[in-house]
RNA sequence: GCCCGAGUGGCGGAAUGGUAGACGCAGCGGAUUCAAAAUCCGCCGGUAGCAAUAUCGUGUCGGUUCGAGUCCGACCUCGGGCACCA
């Protein structure tokens, strides 16, 4: 016998797969679809363990789902355009599009050897001038149904480099070549106006039932919708009023100053007149241009010497101040600054010695220990929807909640005509314009005469010229000696292309469409769309939740609006699921220069929970740490495929952590997970050539019968980890029953089906093994018989007092009075009772007893 | 800074508000073997105890409940996102 040989098997099964054209995915009969999707791969060079975790899953739902009678589709493709094709070209020469495409080659060499039932021949990469010329089409649509406009927008701008930076190329306000300080600088930048679709995409967000929970949330946070008083401070100079929205209107008797953006029409005209006004403008420029640079950026202040009047009280003059946590983007890029309920705008107060005026204070009877902030306690901001008292209300009781405090401030303002309520969003419009070379082009045309025109969709795609270099910075686009030149496409005189290219996400928005018909002379086939349409479960990263997310559920609308896409697909994820990382430990030492030293897992020991290299010299073991070419912790999924085969690789991922949760990978677990896969294919041998004697028959189809069940639902509920535990229990129990050949065949046969999903191939080699009929890939999914499902009876823990202190046997429908009877007349009850009647017995029928004494 | 998660034995983890630790790893003991590998069998949260058993125990502190890993509040630590990484 010659064991479990995976060199052998393995190729053998994806041959036979592929002979047949098992996964090929087809419209044909009656059955239902099943459209199984993983957010697809950048082509980075080589595939990762976290891949191969990601596409494992999808796999298992693909291949359960066509064992039910479903056409599946499953198929995969790259996300292949992107900075790092750019950053290679600079490092090491070459050019981005023979990266990319040397790089997909090697990972779908990969990837085949792992036997994912994939539909490759739907693959593209989004790279492929067939698939981008289709989405510049669509741009002209989007143009046309006035999704799509230009408006200035910041970047983040590198002096030295002259060049636009990345946030990720921004490193503590430092360009990442350079070193110089980064400068925000406005471009005329293009816009999807997926603001249009804020109040749309917040509220069909109800509609996604099977996303998770915390993905809405940071959906609808991200949206960000609220309620809130639009109103002016009249000028006490003679200038113009200026607007503010504020969430917070209740607290506009605690108005310290009037804040604006330095990037406000306001600031922008005195820094015309007033060069100290123009110098803190452009102090203010420092720095990346990320929220979170803006936020966390030293809170810096001028005092225009500006007054407004207080609109419930004229005598009242506030200043106003130019402030560079105020952001342009955000209501009408000026607030009035309420210290005492704001800890930024308090931070700000006491930097320069501003008022803090207190509108209201914890309700009557929670005020402790509570000290006001002007007297040098922190910011009060209670919860909306928490009732407090209000010192210097402006509508409305003493006691109320600061949502209806708001609510009656907006009415008073309405009455008395002085301020609007208004509804805004969070939800910026998506500037999808990039300076880089390696995108999809922009399909418009700058023309002195006509303005800015769209391509002719006949001359489309819009194709990168292939001759360009990456010696300089900048984009090589715009430095091409004949590639921008082109007739317009209205009058026909010369003009200039757009040399800006599009965001990637733009790519990824509607790929998953794209897959529904790869090849069609249209972005989608409408019977192809209509038929595959919805994604029935989508999984990916959690890293995705909100960006890919959103620009997707924007894109479907749009597409539908323009005709590409059915009513019916506008939300294109009917589930989604999010995966966690794969993780590795990182093994370090100290050099002798102080800094760390990371060693490849290969070169360290491992012993009792330590580690140690070679030459003894212990290391220190950082676990689950994110993988990480520069921390030597990667694991290449070749090398374990290599050693022990793609099953194993296959079966560990999911084994030994829930999906949605991180996984370390760890050689032990690895090895113990091909342990087990071995011991499948010898019991499989054993039974093949084993006798006819035994009995317990029933005993097995019953245990059999309950793995059944257990599977699938546990398969149903992404619960693989859990799956893969009753499957080792099955094997268990399989491996030690006494049950006749023709039981232990069904059985084994069985386990092969409820393994086929994770280890396709020892799961056919198995059915072949046992003489099943077909490819086990083509087999109904066994089905649980219930009448082996029920217990006769049941075994109820009995609590005293809430903990555990015996158990009774009863008869699966022994009522609750029996139970009752049966409880109280248990020893340990007894003695606890010691004659007395219990004080409550409260009996869950065939849960659990409690008698509470 | 803001938004969203996660924390359970030596380790990965299981557990519709109802027996905490399924299953796997590591460890310990045994069988088989000339020996080893492989394989098979048994034990395996802490403390006390020969044992029966008692007691503590799901990041920390509090709360709701007959009953909390699970629900609520505060905090700590780690992770994801913050609009030009993908």
């Amino acid at each position: 016998m010659s064991g479990y040989d995976t060199k052998t098997i393995e190729p053998k099964w994806q041959k036979a797969w592929d002979e047949a054209l098992t996964f090929r995915a087809t419209r044909s009969g009656d059955k239902p679809k099943y459209y199984v999707l993983e957010m697809f791969p950048y082509p980075s060079g080589r595939i990762h363990i976290g891949h191969v975790r990601n596409y494992t899953m999808g796999d298992v739902i693909a291949r359960y789902k066509k064992s039910t009678g479903h056409n599946v589709l499953h198929p995969m493709g790259f996300d292949a355009f992107g900075m790092p094709a750019e950053n290679a070209a600079m490092a090491s020469g070459g050019h981005p599009k023979d990266w990319t495409y040397g790089n997909i080659d090697t990972m779908v060499a990969q990837m085949k050897p792992l036997g994912f039932g994939l539909d490759w021949s739907r693959m593209f990469a989004t790279c492929d001038p067939e698939y981008y010329g289709q989405q510049q089409s669509m741009f002209i649509d989007f143009m046309e149904k006035g999704l799509v406009y230009r408006k200035n927008a910041t970047v983040n701008w590198d002096p030295v480099d002259m060049t636009v930076l990345a946030n990720e190329q921004v490193i503590d306000g430092k360009g990442w070549r350079s070193g110089a300080e980064v400068e925000r600088r406005e471009l005329t930048q293009w816009f999807f106006k997926i603001s249009d679709f804020s109040e749309e995409l917040l509220d069909a967000i109800d509609g996604l039932d099977d996303w998770p929970e915390k993905v809405k949330l940071m959906q609808r946070n991200w949206i960000g919708k609220s309620r809130g008083l639009q109103f002016a401070f009249e000028s006490v100079d003679g200038g113009d009023p200026i607007e503010v929205y504020t969430t917070r209107p209740d607290t506009l008797m605690g108005a310290s100053f009037v804040g604006i953006s330095p990037d406000h029409p306001l600031a922008k005209e005195l820094a015309e007149t007033n060069e100290a006004v123009a110098a803190f403008r452009a102090e203010c420029q420092k720095g990346g241009t990320t929220e979170e640079a803006l936020e966390k950026a030293e809170k810096l202040g001028f005092d225009t010497g500006l007054k407004v009047k207080h609109p419930l009280d004229p005598t009242w003059e506030l200043p106003v101040w130019i402030a560079n946590f105020i952001l342009m983007d955000y209501g009408t890029g000026a607030i009035f600054a309420c210290p005492a309920h704001d800890q930024r705008d308090l931070d700000f107060s006491r930097k320069y010695d501003l008022p803090v005026i207190s509108t209201f204070a914890p309700a009557m009877g929670e005020a402790g220990t509570f000290i006001l902030p002007e007297d040098g306690g922190p910011a009060y901001v209670p919860p909306k929807p928490e009732t407090v008292r209000y010192l210097l209300p402006i509508a409305g009781g003493e006691a109320m909640t600061g949502e209806a405090a708001v609510d009656a401030a907006i009415d008073r303002a309405e009455k008395e005509g002085w301020g609007t309520g208004v509804t805004k969003f969070r939800l910026r419009d998506w500037g999808l314009s990039r300076q880089r070379y390696w995108g999809c082009p922009i399909p418009v045309v700058h023309c002195d005469a006509c303005g800015v025109v769209p391509e002719k969709k006949e001359n489309l795609p819009v194709q990168l010229p292939d001759d360009v270099t990456f010696d300089v910075p900048g984009n090589p686009l715009d430095r091409h000696p004949t590639w921008r030149d082109v007739p317009c496409p209205s009058c026909g005189k010369p003009a200039r292309r757009e040399t800006d290219t599009m965001d990637t996400f733009v790519d990824s928005s509607w790929y998953f469409a794209r897959f529904t018909a790869p090849r069609a002379e249209t972005p989608t086939n409408m019977t192809e769309a209509e038929y595959w349409m919805n994604v029935d479960q989508y999984i990916g990263g959690i890293e995705h939740a909100i960006l890919h997310l959103l620009y997707s559920r924007f894109f479907a609308r749009a597409m539908h609006i323009c005709g590409h896409l059915p009513e019916s697909a506008i939300e294109p994820f009917d589930a989604l699921f999010t995966q966690g990382m794969v993780t590795h430990a990182i093994y370090k030492t100290t050099g002798p220069d102080g800094r760390p030293v990371y060693h490849y897992p290969e070169d360290v020991d491992l012993k009792d929970g330590k580690g140690f290299l070679k030459d003894g010299t212990e290391v220190e073991i950082i676990p689950s740490a994110k993988m990480s070419k520069s921390k030597n912790n990667v694991v290449d999924p070749m090398d374990i495929i290599d050693r022990y085969g793609a099953d194993t690789a296959r079966w560990f991922v999911l084994s030994d952590s829930p999906p949605e949760r991180d996984v370390e990978w760890t050689s032990a677990g690895a090895e113990a997970a091909n342990k087990h896969l071995a011991r499948v294919w010898r019991l499989s041998a054993d039974i093949a050539e084993g006798n006819d004697t035994g009995s317990d028959d029933e005993a097995l189809l019953k245990e059999m019968h309950k793995a059944i069940d257990d599977v699938t639902k546990g398969i149903e509920s992404f619960g693989f980890n859990a799956a893969i535990a009753k499957l080792y229990a099955f094997t268990n129990t399989l491996a030690r029953a006494k049950a006749g050949r023709a039981a232990r065949r069904q059985a084994v046969m069985t386990l092969a089906q409820l393994m086929s999903p994770m280890t396709p191939h020892l799961a056919e080699e198995v059915w072949s093994m046992q003489g099943g009929e077909g490819l086990i890939a083509d087999a109904a999914w066994p089905v649980a018989d219930a009448t082996y499902l029920v217990e006769d009876t049941v075994t109820l823990p009995i609590q005293i007092n809430g903990k555990r202190r015996s158990e009774i046997t009863v008869s699966k429908d022994a009522d609750k009075a029996e139970v009752e009877k049966l409880a109280l007349a248990d020893d340990a009850v007894a003695r606890a009772l010691d004659g007395r009647a219990p004080k409550k017995l409260i009996v869950v029928p065939g849960r659990i007893v409690n008698v509470v004494i």
